[in-house]
DNA sequence: TCAATATATGAACAACTGTTCATATATTCA
DNA sequence: TGAATATATGAACAGTTGTTCATATATTGA
C-alpha cells in the first residue's frame, strides 16, 4: 500500500486548515447564503474590517472565494460548489455526535 | 439572514482543524486502507512514535479515529464514514486547481 | 517478578496564526 | 481635484500548534 503523496498531503492540510478557523468558516457560510461586500459581511459577522480583509485574502489566495469590483465596493463569492459541501459534511459529522440537529446549509 | 451559530462556527472550526495537518492526513489516509498499530503506523509513515501518539489523541479525542487494545498493540481505524468523504472532497477540489488527477482515495 | 516490547504522556520550544492598529490604495461624486 | 467611502496591507504581538526528548504506563512471556 503506498503512503499518501507528500505533496498532496501538504497541499490538502493547506486546504482544510482554510477551514479550520471560526471566522473564515462565518464567512463562508455567509457567502453560501448570497454574494456579498466586504462590508455587508462586516455588518453580519462581528468581526472588523481589517481582520475580514486579512481572511478574505487568504480565502482569495486558496481558490475559496473569488470576488469582483462593483464600483466601490468588492463583492465576494464561492469559488465552487465544493466549499458547501464541506460545510454540509462537517455539520453532518457534528451532528452525530453533539446537538447541532437543528442547523442548516441551505443548498 | 441569520448569521452561522457561534458555538457551531468554533465547533466546525475546531473539526476542520484536524484535517489542516500533513501529518494527520497521512495517518487519515493509511488508517483509511486498513486498520493499523500505532508501529504499523510509524513504518508506513515518516513520523516518530511519540510525534505519531500525540496525533493519535488529537484524532481519538476529536472521534475520528477509534481504537481498540490487541494484546501489548492498539490498533486504530477510523471512526466513521465521513473522512473518507471528506478527504476524497479535498482531493476533488485540489485537482480542479493542481495537477493532482492521478491520485485516489480508496473506497 | 523481570525484561522486552508497544504505546502514551508531559515539558519545552520554535514556528505559525489571527487579530489589532495604523496607514495605504482605490473609487466615486461634488 | 479633494473629501468621503470602501477595501487592502504591513508590522507587531499574544496565543496556538506540532515536534522532540525523556519518561511513564501497559502487556506479554520467560
Amino acid at each position: 500500500m503506498k503512503p499518501l503523496n507528500d505533496d498532496l498531503a501538504y497541499d490538502l492540510g493547506d486546504f482544510f486548515k482554510i477551514f479550520g478557523d471560526p471566522s473564515r468558516i462565518k464567512i463562508l457560510y455567509a457567502l453560501l447564503q448570497k454574494d456579498m461586500c466586504v462590508s455587508e459581511l462586516v455588518g453580519e459577522l462581528g468581526l472588523n474590517q481589517s481582520a475580514l480583509s486579512h481572511q478574505l485574502r487568504l480565502l482569495r489566495q486558496n481558490d475559496i472565494v473569488k470576488f469582483r469590483r462593483d464600483g466601490k465596493m468588492v463583492i465576494y463569492s464561492l469559488d465552487d460548489e465544493h466549499v458547501g459541501i464541506l460545510l454540509r459534511n462537517g455539520i453532518e459529522h457534528l451532528s452525530h455526535k453533539n446537538a447541532y440537529e437543528g442547523e442548516e446549509v441551505s443548498e
